[in-house]
DNA sequence: CCATATCGGGG
DNA sequence: GTGTACGATATGG
């Protein structure tokens, strides 16, 4: 029989004659896309009888139950037992497998009222997931096939009726991607509304595919742009295009929520089918809080959802558009056009409509080199949860666990637990959770600081005390429990875990930390794309285990779990602050899982020893690492914010890099020359230790400050603005500038990054603000400068140093006067 | 103050 | 489709 390797994309089911058939999809290894079909597999689910009642009984008495519901007949085809872990028990569990998914709901109501039942589990766990969890099949990794040719109608270069099917090899694809963008006609400005009007223009960007269609002609040099009749056409041949080039993956920048919903509501209207599924359906909308769309076979990937959802943590950005991500995760930005004016162009069939089609392949290009960008970390994540990558790509930090966790559930014999039902949930969310110590940093200038953190601190603790629900105050011997270190008496008396053996959680997290520093180990010796990649997702995925636990919808809820969590958390951080007092540092500022302390004196070996001992006696996964050594640091009086003491630090190294949190300087809406002066007055103070210089050099800025001889670019500041113009309440100078940008035609919006300086006169300060190409170099006020930028940057830092650099400013500007007079 | 609604992204 | 989510912020009672 021929064998045929493949690599699953996407999969779905079709119930043929009261019985599902699976159809997976994806790429052969030889390049045609292939059908892979598979009727061989049946649904089933879980019941727990109650204490005492007799298994063989009820399986008899079920076994065989059938009842036609409307067209459908449901059937219990067979009933048997295998031991599986329940909530921590061994049980006797039944499984009920059935004809068809629909009878798993049928029958797991029925169950559900029986008095002899106790509980049903597994039953809501999708027939796609179920088999290729059940069938060990990762998707995006290779597969090989063996079955005949087929003889059903896709649009797939192969289909095969499987006989096997099976996991090859970890290699995993390199998928054909194909990224569009649409524009549209938009009189009304932000105010889009796809009844109304029309798709003008629609790109499309690939490595071999360079297509921008519109329906209106003018002159272009560009021959990468489609001149087709009317909108109709214009989705016809996006249609045909997407058909022809046959991509695994359409990738668009948030086309869950605009572009692939605008396209089907226009598609509507002209009755055009957009049947681009491999097996000839229409593109699905699946309505509700977060709309998605789908289409079989091709993968659809919304690249902005797993950017912000899976990527978010770890990137500068705090906005999502795709201006913000591209810059700082490709170093490219949105060509700027005004997209006020494009209605107005389009009306006039203006030769202005070139540059906007440059811009409509530009945002195509943009989605797929972020596409292709972070392919690596979706493709990781799919292998971990093993979920199409449909799935996996739209997945948030909860489902990441929850998801690893089933697949792990059904290769460790455990049944997973039930979602939560709606009383459940709403009593989670009533109770909230202790959080981390931090000890907050008394302000000074310190000198010998030697800075140490917990390693993973959160998942090495789960995995280390077998934080588990099942270990939880049950089955355990009284030697061998282990209570949890609460600040609270009675909460420490109550709430004790099991030693004794290794459970699901903490197994699994163990797993995912051993495997990451092993993956670590390797890319050490040689660089990998795929294993850091590889790395990275195991490394989310343990430190979500936390958060998981305590999340009010989530299977493994546990709130005494999440909240020993924090609490050993905190205990490990006192011990290693009362254990480096005992040996004589003195501890200036701890947070979460760091601590930092200083030598007094003592030589830094004393340090690493001291460490050495700490980790002599943690568990085995925790580690207490060195993070560095830094000769001089300061610690800023904090701002009360309404979370507390933001922290403010800069700590100097040995090599003399800098190390700087929370200062002025990371942030952007403030003058260069204000960061500069920060930045330089934390240089000398930390490696030359020479207050009276720092002042000096204040004295300095401030006097070239007052003979305007600062230059502009310097005195400019930079804010990018977060919403519309009309939507801010409290008219900032940000906002001022940005309105006398709209004024002379330049566009403006959220996201846009505004420039301006502030002038001199009376006015309000907004209304001093101007354009760069409004003024000259003797127009920006210094005393705006100086008292509202280069000071505040510096005064708490020399606060901590016992002066008060405004008086010292102050009284260098009052003896100038007095010369002067 | 707490409960409920809206937004995010997109043109 | 063995289904529907999340978290921050603004608004209203």
């Amino acid at each position: 029989m021929p064998k045929i390797q493949f690599y699953p994309l996407d999969a779905t089911y079709r119930v043929k004659a009261d019985k599902p058939v699976i159809y997976i999809f994806g790429r052969a290894a030889d390049g045609k896309t292939i059908t892979v079909v598979d009727d061989s597999f049946k649904p089933y689910f879980w019941v727990i009888l109650e204490q005492g009642e007799d298994p063989a009984a009820f399986m008899k008495s079920v076994n065989g139950m059938s009842e036609k519901v409307k067209d459908d007949v449901l059937t219990i085809i067979n009933a048997d037992k295998h031991k599986k872990d329940y909530l921590g028990d061994e049980v006797e569990a039944i499984r009920i497998t059935v004809n068809q998914p629909k009878a798993v709901v049928h029958f797991r109501d029925v169950f559900r009222n029986k008095s002899e039942v106790k509980d049903v589990m597994e039953a809501d766990i999708l027939f796609v997931r179920r088999y290729l969890i059940d069938n060990r099949i990762v998707p995006a990794t290779l597969h090989e096939v063996e079955g005949e040719q087929a003889k059903e109608n896709f649009r797939t270069g192969y289909v095969i009726k499987a006989e096997s099917i099976a996991q090859i090899s970890d290699d995993s694809i390199e998928p054909k991607i194909l990224a569009f963008d649409i524009e549209t006609y938009n009189p009304e400005g932000k105010n889009v509304d796809s009844e109304r009007h029309p798709i003008v223009m629609l790109s499309l960007y690939g490595k071999d595919m360079k297509k921008v269609i519109t329906w209106k002609k003018f002159p272009t040099k560009h021959d990468y742009i489609e001149f087709v009749d009317g909108e109709a056409d214009l989705l016809t041949a996006f249609k045909e295009a997407v058909d022809h080039y046959r991509p695994d993956v359409i990738v668009g920048y948030f086309s869950d929520g605009f572009d692939f919903p605008y396209i089907k509501t226009r598609a509507e209207k002209y009755k055009i089918r957009l049947d681009l599924g491999w097996d000839g359906s229409e593109i699905r909308t699946s309505k509700g809080a977060s709309p998605t769309v789908s289409s079989t076979g091709m993968v659809h990937i919304d690249i902005y959802r797993f950017i912000k959802f899976i990527l978010g943590g770890s990137l500068k950005t705090d906005r999502y558009d795709l201006t913000s991500v591209s810059s700082e995760l490709l170093g490219d930005k949105k060509t700027g056009v005004d997209l006020d004016k494009l209605a107005e162009a389009w009306d006039n069939s203006s030769d202005l409509l070139d540059e906007y089609c440059e811009y409509n392949l530009h945002d195509s290009f943009l989605t797929y080199s972020l596409c292709e960008k972070v392919m690596p970390n979706i493709i990781e994540l799919v292998k971990i949860v093993s979920l199409p990558l449909f799935e996996a790509s739209r997945m948030r930090f909860s489902q990441l666990v929850e998801n690893y966790l089933i697949r792990q559930a059904h290769a460790h014999n455990v049944l997973a637990p039930n979602k939560p039902t709606n009383d459940e949930v709403r009593s989670r969310l009533t109770r909230t959770f202790k959080g981390a110590f931090v000890f907050e940093p008394k302000p000074g200038l310190y000198e010998d600081i030697v800075v140490f953190d917990f390693r993973s601190l959160y998942p090495t603790i789960i995995a280390s005390h077998n934080i588990t629900p099942e270990n939880l105050n049950r089955n355990c011997p009284p030697e061998k429990r282990e209570h949890v270190p609460f600040e609270d008496e009675r909460r420490r008396k109550s709430v004790w875990f099991c030693k004794s053996r290794k459970k699901f959680i903490p197994r699994m997290i163990e797993e995912l930390i051993t495997r990451r520093m092993r993956i670590k180990e390797i890319i050490r010796k040689k660089k990998d794309k795929m294993l850091e990649a590889r790395a990275y997702s195991l490394k989310i995925l343990a430190n979500a285990f936390y958060g998981y636990l305590g999340f009010y919808a989530s299977r493994w809820y546990s709130f005494d779990c999440a909240d020993s969590v924090t609490a050993w958390g905190r205990h490990y951080i006192h011990q290693s602050i009362e254990g480096a007092r005992k040996k004589g540092f003195t501890v200036i500022y701890s947070d979460t899982d760091s601590v930092f302390f200083t030598l007094e004196g003592k030589d830094k070996k004393e340090a690493l020893s001291f460490v050495e001992g700490i980790n002599n006696e943690l568990p085995e996964l925790m580690e207490l690492e060195f993070e560095g050594f830094y000769p001089r640091g300061i610690f800023v009086g904090a701002k009360l914010t309404g979370f507390g003491a933001k922290k403010k630090y800069a700590l100097l190294d040995e090599h003399g890099k800098m190390t700087v949190k929370g200062f002025e300087v990371v942030r952007r809406n403030w003058s260069l020359i204000a960061k500069e002066t920060q930045e330089e007055v934390l240089r000398i103070v930390l490696e030359e230790n020479d207050v009276d210089k720092a002042e000096e050099y204040v004295q300095d800025v401030v006097k070239k400050l007052r003979q305007n001889s600062i230059d502009l670019a310097k005195v400019k500041i930079s804010t990018q603005l977060t919403k519309d113009i009309s939507s801010y309440e409290a008219e900032g100078p940000h906002v001022a500038a940005a309105k006398r940008m709209e004024s002379k035609g330049l566009p403006v919006g959220p996201g846009s990054i505004i420039e301006y300086v502030i002038t001199g006169g009376k006015e309000k300060i907004r209304d001093r603000a101007r354009l760069l190409d409004e003024i000259s170099q003797d127009d920006y006020d210094p005393d705006y400068y100086v008292n509202n930028q280069v000071i505040p940057a510096v005064e708490r830092i020399f606060e901590v140093l016992g002066k008060d650099i405004k008086e010292t400013v102050a009284e260098k500007d009052q003896s100038k006067l007095g010369e002067f007079f």
